[in-house]
Parts: C-alpha cells; sequence; structure tokens
DNA sequence: CCTATATATCGGCAATCGACGATATACGAA
DNA sequence: TTCGTATATCGTCGATTGCCGATATATAGG
C-alpha cells in the first residue's frame, strides 16, 4: 500500500527505535561503559563485570552487535568487542534535533488518512 | 562538580536505561517527531498521525511522561503536550561520551605474557 | 589425538510489553 | 442540568524479553 511514500519517516523511526532498545538495559549501558573505559576488552571480563550468567551477557552483547553499537571480531579463542559510537550517530543527532526550536528537522508525519 | 564521585553508577544505568527505553518504540519516536513539528499543542492529532487506538497512544504518551521526555499540561478539555529535551541531556552525554577519545586500540594487548 | 578455555546457542520459565475494546473521568457547551 | 468531546484507566490477550542451566562449537596447548 504505502511502503515508500514516506522520504523519511517510516524506517528511520524503527531505526531510532532499535538504536533506542539497545540502550535501554542498565546491563547493556554497563557493557558500553566497560567497553569504554576498557582499552581492548575481552568478553569474560565483561561477565565478571555485569554479574550475569554468561549466557545472559552473551545475549546483551548480541543485541548490542546486532543494533551495530559495538562490534566483535574473533581474536583466537576469544572475541573482541570495540565501540561503534557510528551507529549512534543517527540517535544523537535525533535527540539533538529535539533540543533545538520549534522546527521541521525532517518532514511532518502525515495522518494515516489518505486523500 | 557533578556526583559524589559516583559510588552507584547502578543509579545512573537504570536511569539511562529508561530514558533509551522511552525512545525503544517507533511509535514513541513519532510522537517525538510530531510534537517537534507541531507549533501548538495537540492531543487527539496524535492519535490520527500514529494510527493506533486511542488508549494505546495514550499508553505511549504516559511512558514518555513518565520519563520526563514531554510534558502534559490539562488545557480545558484537553491536554497540552509538549516537549522536555532537558530530560535526554543524560542519555545525549553519555552517547557523546562513547565517541570521545575512544580506545582505537582495538583488541587484545598480545598474548605477550603467557605463561 | 585429547583437554581446557572462551563464547554461542538451546530450552524453559516468569515477567513485561504492546495492542485492543470497553469503560471511567473531566471539562465546555447547550 | 444534560450532552458531547477529549483523555485516562482497566481487563485481557498474544508476543517478546530477561534470566538461567545445560549444551554445542571453536581454538590453543599438551
Amino acid at each position: 500500500m504505502l511502503g515508500t511514500s514516506s522520504p523519511c519517516s517510516e524506517l528511520e523511526d524503527q531505526r531510532l527505535a532499535d538504536l533506542g532498545k539497545s540502550l535501554a538495559h542498565p546491563a547493556r549501558i554497563r557493557i558500553l561503559r566497560l567497553l569504554l573505559a576498557t582499552p581492548g576488552c575481552i568478553g569474560g571480563d565483561i561477565v565478571d563485570a555485569v554479574g550475569l550468567a554468561q549466557s545472559t551477557v552473551s545475549e546483551h552483547l548480541r543485541i548490542l552487535k546486532a543494533s551495530g553499537v559495538i562490534t566483535g571480531e574473533i581474536s583466537g579463542p576469544r572475541v573482541c568487542y570495540a565501540l561503534n559510537p557510528e551507529a549512534l550517530s543517527l540517535l544523537a543527532d535525533f535527540v539533538a534535533s529535539l533540543k533545538l526550536p520549534a522546527n521541521d528537522a525532517c518532514c511532518i508525519p502525515e495522518p494515516k488518512d489518505a486523500p
């Protein structure tokens, strides 16, 4: 039906929501903090730091990786996780746009009702 | 200065996660966009714009209000919703901090001192 | 080869989320 | 007052999430 009607809303809303979801759990925030603070962080240390089961931490890492916020590179028997802050640029820009005075940042959401 | 050294970043992690959760749904992103693009205060128009049931939209508005991202002021028979971008400052600062002098030195510091 | 380590995946369970319709409440207007 | 509009809340349902233990996979080393 609609599909490509909206130039910049539908898809971007979903993408922004995915990025928000990747930040929507304290364990994932903590993981990001650890990656920021640790020069060359690896998984085992993350498990200790967050205090959850290894499988649970692995799942959080999977979510962060899926949203692109972190990268995981196999390095021998371990995996090197690293921040990929560029993935959050879209979210950062959106949040920043909310602080600007009332302007039409992108496009005005249109009612579903079509003429 | 800000905090008290930070014996409990756990609270801040939770606060950041709550803010992230408020952005973790495309309908809520869309509502924020609408509030940004609309000069006046609106209520019922939001329901039309997101295309969900009125009770569902009200729930999303409640979530946004609970996290402080928007404010709702009673204005006659309607409610005037408005952005409160300051509530997102904590999240914005956190995201920005991830981009800073980040650890460019990826990965493990070599297994040099292997036993 | 076999063993130990590190990470990923599977199965299951309780809790939360998102959606809806129905209903309740608050206010202005007639 | 009563009526109509606008928003909030309630009850319920299916889907998803977060957590765990157990197991699978991959690699380094003996």
